[in-house]
DNA sequence: TTGCCACTTTGATCTGGGTCAAATAGCCTT
DNA sequence: AAGGCTATTTGACCCAGATCAAAGTGGCAA
């Protein structure tokens, strides 16, 4: 939570193509004053794999969004059980403003570089500039969509169908993430452990093990090493998460 | 979806205390002329127990928010299995702005009052309204939490911390909606179906009959009938949720 | 290149909650 | 007050996934 941060990108050029927020927020008729005002309370820094981000309780300093590599949202029970809530990915936001106190652990799952934002002035903008509020609502919107649809897959489907969610959500937002199509023969690294992976699911990191690797034998993946995925078999993998059509998933 | 409304509040007055969004999107220095704008474009729906509002694939024609009675969003499979990701009570947003298909059902639990604004004119409106897109952001962001919340409980709980996670809610809700305090002896209908509380918890009708009757034996609760619960113990129906303490629970 | 350590796989067993089946309890209607 | 619903409870059994245990794998530090 500490200023100390190792700047991956100069927060002083005018040019800063990494910066989701605001890239998303900021418009063509926009006054060039927003992107000034923006740029002065910026910041980036960078946290190692496995670093604490944000701690359940922390005050936040900032809010902010992930440029590059991916982190956790989850929150832990006091005797362990641990749920991810969410899943942060390049361009998606950390934190919520009006929220002094942290209610979810925040972790690096990779290294990770985030543009933050300190807090109260973000907030202050973001009562000034309606184009900010407005994107702001159309990415919790679609957080929201996102959380109830993984709702379905802890709630109602089963070890087998759950892994295949969570590979074809990877699958889907990584693709998207390159600009690259989605189709048989895609591949792309899984950036969790299977702890992680079962932290998100709401199942062990043995049924993870198990599961990955029945899909594996019955060749709807190929494993290039254990955190290297292939999928031999899109359309089968689809089947495999139970929903009716490849739509649906939002994340 | 059609606009056969049974209007039981009178959608000219100037003075509608039940409509949750101007309550909360309308503030002292608003232009007069908001309100009106507002006004123009509302109308008041009322749903009987169990009918369909809203069909996941309807087209969305309007947006809203609950006025009176308890509505359920929830997610089919194909196969049948349901999942519910949203509890409506009364103040709770219906649908979404910017989108035109429903992408979850949304059925009456109870006899339901919807206070609802045309979408198209609404959005229009949410542009130019930067109270209103900012109450909007808000909701969203609580419910976004609320969902994230309920993560934890899908995925990480058993059966009895379900069922006591879930009281707790509506207890605390029902509470808050009648501005009276939680504490022992405070007493409530449970206004779902066992089942439409299984879809709720990610169980089976059966698991939850005998979770509650568990609980009754055990003193924690005491059942009027079968859906009017008294909590005897609120301390250690907190104990029962499985959480730390009493202040996470959002929705 | 060896050894360590964290991650992953695999095996054996157990169990919470699902499934199937039947009985019971409230209800509106007539 | 009898019949016919639907909602709920209760019982018996089973199985997917948890748990416990041990072995395998691979990356990297010395």
């Amino acid at each position: 939570m500490d200023e100390t941060a190792s700047l991956k990108f100069d927060s002083n050029t005018k040019s800063c193509a990494q910066c989701p927020i605001k890239k998303r927020a900021v418009c063509a008729h926009c006054e060039m004053d927003e992107l000034a005002q923006l740029e002065e309370i910026k910041s980036y820094k960078t946290y190692a794999p496995g670093e604490m981000i944000i701690w359940t309780g922390d005050d936040m300093s900032f809010v902010g969004s992930v440029v590059t590599g991916v982190a956790t949202l989850s929150q832990t029970m006091e005797d362990g059980r641990r749920q991810m809530v969410g899943l942060l990915l390049p361009s998606d936001f950390v934190g919520r403003p009006g929220r002094k106190k942290a209610v979810f652990d925040v972790e690096a799952a990779t290294e990770v570089t985030l543009c933050r934002f300190k807090r109260v002035p973000f907030e202050t903008l973001l009562a000034k500039l309606p184009h900010l509020s407005a994107r702001m609502l159309e990415m919790s919107l679609d957080e929201l969509d996102a959380a109830r649809e993984w709702m379905l897959v802890l709630g109602r489907k089963n070890a087998r169908e759950k892994i295949a969610s969570f590979l074809s959500i990877i699958a889907r937002r990584e693709a998207e993430l390159h600009k690259e199509p989605l189709r048989d023969g895609s591949e792309f690294d899984i950036k969790l452990t299977r702890e992680a992976m079962a932290d998100y699911l709401g199942l062990t990191l043995e049924t993870v093990s198990r599961q990955i690797n029945a899909l594996k034998k019955d060749g709807v993946i190929a494993l290039q090493s254990k955190r290297h995925v292939q999928i031999v078999d899109f359309a089968r993998l689809m089947m495999e998460t139970g929903d009716d059509d490849d739509g649906g998933m939002v994340i």
